[in-house]
Parts: C-alpha cells; sequence; structure tokens
DNA sequence: ACCTGAACACCGTTCAAGT
DNA sequence: ACCTGAACACCGTTCAAGT
C-alpha cells in the first residue's frame, strides 16, 4: 500500500529533503532511510528516483549549482564583474554550507557548475588574461575563493574583523587578490 | 585467545594502519572492522586503544601534524620563510591527501597543528604586519595556500603550467600572494 | 591489563513480488 | 509505472565474560 499522502513523488521533493537534512547535520547525517522516513515513504521507492545515495548526493549538488546567479555580460569593469561572481558563489556555498564543503572536497562532482567557468573565462579574458593563461589564472583565482569560504563556512572569519562581520574580511580579501591580478595583466 | 602474533598493539602501530587504510581509499574507506582485520585483531580490542572512531580519527591527524617540518628562527627575509612553511605544510598535505583533505574540511579538528601558527605569528610579525591585522592577515594566508592544495590534491592542478608540474603552479600562485602582501605592508 | 563473542541498532542495496 | 518487504552484507558501539 501506498503510505504517502499525494503524488508519485518527484526528483524535486527529493532533493528539497536531502538539502534539509544536509543542511541540519551535515553529509554524514543523511542516509537513504533517513530520508525515506522525512519523505514518509518506504525506503525501497528512492531507488525508483534515483541510481544511489552517490547519485542522489551529485543530483542535489548540481540542483544547487543550477541556482547560481551569474552576473550579465553587459560593460561593467572586469573587477567588478569578479566581485559579483564571488559574491554570487559565496552566497551558495553559504546557504548550504555543508553541501559546499562537501563539493569542494570532490571537485568534479557536479561537471558544469550553472556555466560559472564560460563567465569566469571571458571576465578573465576582458581584463587582458592571456589565451595561454586563462586557465591557470582562473584556477588560481578560484581556489583562492574556494580557500576563503572553507574558513568562512566552518567559523574562522567569524569576529576577524573588528570593524566588521565575515563578508568585511571576504571582501578585503577578493580586493587583495584582485590588486594582485590587476598588477599583472596592466 | 590472542589470534596477534606479537605484543599489545601500540598505538602507533594502529596510526600507521589507519595511514594505510585512509591513503589507500579515503576516510570513507576507513572503518573500525577493516582497521581490526588490518591489524589483524579483533574489532572490540581497538576499543580498548581509542575512545571511538571520531576520537582515532583526530588523533591519526594529530599524529600526521606533529610531522610538520617548520622554517627555523633564523634570519632569512619572510617571504622566503613563508615560502619554507607553505612547502612543509604542503608536503604533508600531499603526503596523505585523503586525510588532509579531511582535516581541511573540519578545521579545530587538530588543535596545534605542530606550532605552525606561532611560527606563522613570528614571521608575520617580523614582515612587519601590525599586531591587530594579525590574525586576520594569517588567516587569509593560509586559506589561500589551502585552496590551492585542495586544487592540487584533487588533481586540479595537474598539467595546468605548459612548462612544469603542478608544483610550478604552486610556487607562482604563493609568489603572486607573498607580492600582494608585500606591497600593503612596505 | 588486555582481549573477545554475542548482541543491538543502524547502514546501502538487490530482488522478487505486489498494485 | 510505481511501490514494497524480506533479505544480505555491512557499519559503530556496549557489555558481560574470559585470560
Amino acid at each position: 500500500m501506498s503510505a504517502r499522502r499525494g503524488q508519485p513523488l518527484t526528483i524535486q521533493e527529493i532533493y528539497a529533503a536531502v538539502l534539509r537534512l544536509v543542511d541540519e547535520g551535515g553529509v554524514e547525517n543523511l542516509s537513504m532511510r533517513k530520508l525515506a522516513a522525512e519523505l514518509d515513504v518506504n525506503p525501497m521507492s528512492l531507488y525508483h528516483h534515483v541510481e544511489n545515495k552517490d547519485a542522489l548526493l551529485r543530483g542535489a549538488c548540481t540542483a544547487v549549482a543550477l541556482g547560481l546567479r551569474l552576473p550579465p555580460d553587459d560593460g561593467t569593469p572586469w573587477q567588478e564583474q569578479l566581485r559579483a561572481l564571488a559574491h554570487a558563489y559565496r552566497s551558495i556555498a553559504l546557504s548550504h554550507p555543508a553541501l559546499w564543503s562537501y563539493v569542494n572536497a570532490h571537485p568534479g562532482l557536479v561537471e558544469q557548475e550553472g556555466g560559472m567557468w564560460e563567465v569566469f573565462n571571458r571576465v578573465l579574458a576582458a581584463a587582458g588574461v592571456p589565451a595561454g593563461e586563462l586557465v591557470r589564472v582562473r584556477t588560481v583565482l578560484y581556489t583562492f575563493v574556494s580557500g576563503l569560504l572553507t574558513a568562512e563556512t566552518s567559523g574562522l572569519l567569524a569576529g576577524l574583523d573588528p570593524d566588521g562581520d565575515a563578508e568585511t574580511t571576504f571582501d578585503a580579501a577578493v580586493d587583495l587578490i584582485l590588486d594582485a591580478l590587476g598588477s599583472r595583466v596592466t
């Protein structure tokens, strides 16, 4: 018999429940059986919508990544666009810290993070980074932001700036690296 | 009866087996039962030497951290000492990538990473960083290296530099951030 | 002091069976 | 098409018992 109240059980419904469990207790708090209980469903029903636990997590990560708000290709200066990209990425990371930490430790898990890399490429090209160095520069910049967010999601950035919050420190650090980049490309 | 060949089972022996398992299959490859099998011992015997699995992992991480080769306090320039510190840290991360990734995602797991923070403080003070900004600068620098190593341990840095290996990219990135720091303190 | 076996409450996943 | 129950091979950990 069907213990469920409504319609079949959608993948969105499943992802939402995954986020609830992971947000509240980390990735290690997610189990197929707990997830089924959260959805008021038999554990085995999940396997009709998802290949296995790994695929489920990958799917949830991709779903979150698609929510990335990429800066548009208007004429604004590259520094501003990079800042906007960094903040968009940070916003997603902070809304699901545990899941982001998991993705960060397993890169390649989500192939296209909402087209982030293409935008990154465009802005860096506009900044004057030669095509041959693009991937390297992009990777280094990304790792920098990734490191900052690792610190922030673990509370290492909290109360670090006497006059402000973690965002102040994040901004200052991004400015630092943008200055360094600027002095290289000009 | 004792299925073991020799003496009681030392904590060093246990940590060594933990490293073997984690190095070869990641932290998720470590289970108390597999570890016991690796040591040719009853699973329950482990609990006589270690409180539980979390404490075991924490202990193994601390043991590794104690192997950090800190740069001595000779008169060498601060840039060179920071580079040496970064390389010492990198060396440990690369020798146990999976364990390092775990520590990186769980900061505060190992309290004193072999006195790394004290050395960091000393060198930054020598570089002219005001005492009030020391922790913030240190944290930002650390997160930068942490991000680079996350990339390197996941293979993102491999083959990025046309003329060299991942170390070349690592060095170039460290130089970039040292330049940025230098232009702030002088 | 150190080790052990049985037991408990969990896991992910397969498979044959139900509607 | 979608769901389910029983089953299998795993987990971490407790506890009473052995030497």
